[in-house]
DNA sequence: TCTGGGGTCCTTTTCCTT
DNA sequence: TCTGAAGGAAAAGGACCC
């Protein structure tokens, strides 16, 4: 047993990143096989407020569904975006993001799919169970993305992480008709990068050695955290690959980026990253907002956007109550036409979860900011959530007089 | 004809206290 | 009493991710 012990302890970290192929394309496919190879684009609205599909609920077979009866997106009018698109689509230029009018353009017969996010989670959930099945060190980084700490299970440290990463593929494409791909690699950082190398369906297994002629030659842009904004100010300094990242100095990086982000981009570069994996966490805040159909002025429209305050202040109760948690820091985050932003929050005594209280903290937030300009968007936060078990809630309607329309709204 | 929704984390600013 | 330093908490904004 001792020398059992003794060669865990020693064991290389190997950590793998696990991320599903075309996940939200994949889940519509297994639905309607009919739409293999065709154009196709998710996004646009919410299933639930959007029956776009003519003949759903008639009774028919979803598979047979006729091609006909498929919503197009030149057909569609009103705002929104892809959220994703298969790559028959893609070869028209359509990608995410992209506002749907102008995809229409591009590709008007293309079939446009609402997003049907509590179909995605049901997937979600059964892949990540039988993940966790066979490695239970798992960390959730979205609907379609884990991490897997593959160290110390049976199967992970063969050939590199290999014979495990076949096994997890195979038992989520049995579980549920989907692929993904893996990477494995010494830790998060560079598992996220290798699980891009060979998509879909691939398996890639990074070790130290390979980051000189593996990763120094990736673009900046693929190191998970470097975005559009750090991208352009590194190509500025001539920095465009990794390697050109990891030739700069660690000092020099600090005095161009700051204390923390230049330490971290000289790790980065050079493949270092301790972070666990981690398997269980808090939620640090609860939020729900919406886009207007029309852009909507805090005057003109003050009892419409008076409605949809207090159903967003609701919405955001429920989610507190259904989840079990409280908060103390209330917010609110609104959208002017011009797409400029703003946010404004307070901190009460109490945690709370009523949405009256919410609804009164967030009106008072309302109040301090401009709203001459017309509003395109509106959200309501909680955040310094503390579990509901651990709490005194502040009382909810006890003394409170209901979710107020009037005086707490300030222009509203 | 633009540009969703739900999050996390970090930095900077501001305010308050010592 | 005034001024400034230092530090913490809250607030605001922004970058980034899926």
């Amino acid at each position: 047993m001792a020398a059992v012990t003794a060669t865990n302890h020693s064991l290389p970290r190997r950590i793998a990143h696990l991320d599903m192929d075309a996940f939200y394309a994949s889940v519509e496919l297994l639905r309607y096989p009919q739409l293999q190879g065709l154009p196709v684009v998710i996004g646009g609205g919410r299933r639930d407020c959007d029956q776009r599909i003519t003949t759903e609920g008639s009774g028919l077979p979803l598979h047979e569904i006729a091609l006909a009866d498929f919503p197009r997106l030149q057909d569609y009018t009103g705002r929104g975006v892809i959220t994703t698109a298969t790559y028959a689509a893609r070869a028209f230029g359509v990608g995410s993001a992209m506002g749907l009018m102008k995809a229409a353009r591009l590709c008007p017969q293309a079939i446009l799919l609402p997003v049907d996010f509590d179909e995605y989670r049901r997937y979600s959930r059964r892949f990540k169970q039988v993940i966790t099945d066979i490695a239970p060190v798992m960390e959730d980084r979205g609907v379609d993305e884990v991490y897997i700490d593959f160290t110390r299970v049976p199967g992970g440290q063969r050939e590199g992480g290999r014979v495990l990463a076949r096994l997890i593929q195979k038992a989520i494409f049995d579980a549920t008709g989907l692929t993904c791909s893996i990477g494995v690699a010494p830790n998060k950082l560079l598992a996220k990068m290798a699980s891009e190398f060979h998509k879909p369906k691939g398996i890639s297994i990074v070790h130290e050695a390979d980051l000189q002629p593996l990763v120094w030659p990736l673009a900046c842009r693929k190191i998970n955290g470097i975005g559009p904004k750090a991208d352009a100010k590194l190509a500025a300094h001539g920095i465009h690959t990794i390697g050109e990242l990891a030739a700069r100095s660690r000092a020099w990086l600090v005095q161009h980026f700051g204390k923390a982000t230049g330490a971290w981009l000289h790790d980065a570069a050079w493949g270092r990253d301790e972070r666990p994996v981690v398997t269980e966490s808090e939620p640090v805040s609860i939020s729900r907002e919406t886009t207007f159909e029309r852009d909507l002025h805090a005057v003109h429209d003050r009892a419409e956007l008076g409605r949809i305050f207090t159903a967003l202040c609701e919405q955001v109760a429920q989610d507190l109550q259904r989840k079990g948690y409280a908060g103390r820091t209330i917010g609110i985050k609104l959208r002017y036409a011009d797409f400029r932003g703003a946010t404004r929050d307070q901190t009460i005594a109490q945690a709370t979860q009523d949405a009256a209280m919410l609804r009164r903290v967030a009106g008072q937030c309302l109040k301090r900011v401009p709203l001459q300009q017309r509003l395109r968007l509106l959200g309501v936060r909680v955040a310094s959530l503390v579990p509901v078990a651990e709490v005194a809630l502040h009382p909810a309607a006890a003394h409170s007089p209901g979710p107020a329309q009037g005086d707490t709204l300030g222009l509203f």
